[in-house]
DNA sequence: ACTTAAATCTAGCATCGCTAGATTGTCAAC
DNA sequence: GTTGACAATCTAGCGATGCTAGATTTAAGT
């Protein structure tokens, strides 16, 4: 009887386009525009079935965070230039996760910001947020002797970069300089 | 007639009511627990008299945002030791910063995550803001050519390790180490 | 065709930010 | 003093929100 497999079929494509549905309004209209009502209607469905995919909105956000994770990773990787030095690359990728962080705004705001139930650090964190940290440690690691820490410390200064600039803390237009110096900062042994 | 400077003296200390008591409910239940109805109740007056001093709940978090600002900059400027060394300088302010984040986590928030109708690095930009830049400016100075884009820098990188860290996406056993890579970094020449 | 269980919806609760309009209080002119 | 005008304040409500209990429809197995 393949009905409850067309049925698990049915539902697991029904989650994906609320996924995509949550995503598409986020990057659109905020994600304060993103409601369960409007989700609901997106995908033509009441909105109590929604709660029968997501315990509730921020697993929702999680959803579309992991989904984020699971683009973020192999852009990085995918960044560095063939032939670049080990500086080079530290470059690269910090240049690449500014760029996904500025015209993603919304998905870097599920990633990183939004409640989103996700757990980070752990013994049980996803594949694609370890995938993630790796890219960024792949670069780090030929300047430091303990490359998870250096990447801590990489990623947050990235991460600080690009939410400083978002909120208009830091100005726009001197990104390169700032993208400049930590890049000089991480590519010399420490 | 004195009439109405007391009245404006009513006013404003209504004002600073409304202020400390989104302050207190926020440390103590976090922001989403300060909605405009538990202020009013907190002042003991309606509702839309909140409005009379606030354009909307923004406003809000922006007043108490402008309050920890105050705080912000004189704790990093006290933080340096009488003797220290620039590098030692860098050091104390790294540290004063992340346990400002740490330990005032609503009032972090309000000034550097939520919407709080505050403008930076403008024309109008308020003394306090500039005042607690220049804090962290006069530690970086000494290292480095154009001190507004580095202290941006440096600012960034302080505020990722704080973010990353309250969000549970960095551990917070390295906190330490990840600063000392971070002073190290910025107490040299760039 | 009928029963039962799964899938889905309707309708509602409590709460939110915010505001129009009524009501109270206070001042100044007569 | 009384009264009229204006400022201060409140009541009551609107349109949203996230989430859920209970009714209803749909579909499956016999």
């Amino acid at each position: 009887m393949g009905i409850n497999e067309r049925k698990e079929r049915e539902r697991a494509e029904r989650e994906l386009r609320i996924i995509a549905a949550a995503r598409m309004l986020a990057e659109r209209d905020g994600w304060a525009s993103v409601t369960v009502r409007r989700l609901a209607q997106e995908i033509e469905y009441s909105q109590p079935v929604l709660y029968a995919h997501f315990e509730n909105r921020d697993a929702i956000v999680g959803a579309v965070a992991l989904e984020g994770f699971g683009e973020l990773g192999p852009m990085l990787r995918a960044s560095v230039r063939r032939d670049a030095s080990p500086a080079e690359a530290i470059e690269d990728v910090a240049t690449a996760y500014l760029e996904f962080a500025f015209e993603r705004p919304a998905l870097y705001e599920a990633m990183f910001v939004l409640p989103s139930g996700l757990r980070f650090a752990k013994s049980d964190t996803p594949q694609v947020l370890r995938d993630t940290f790796g890219a960024m440690m792949a670069v780090v690691e030929p300047f430091c002797a303990d490359p998870e820490i250096t990447t801590e410390t990489f990623w947050a200064a990235l991460h600080g970069l690009a939410e400083l600039e978002r909120h208009g803390r830091i100005r726009a237009a001197f990104r390169g300089e700032r993208v400049k110096r930590i890049v000089g900062m991480f590519a010399i042994a420490n």
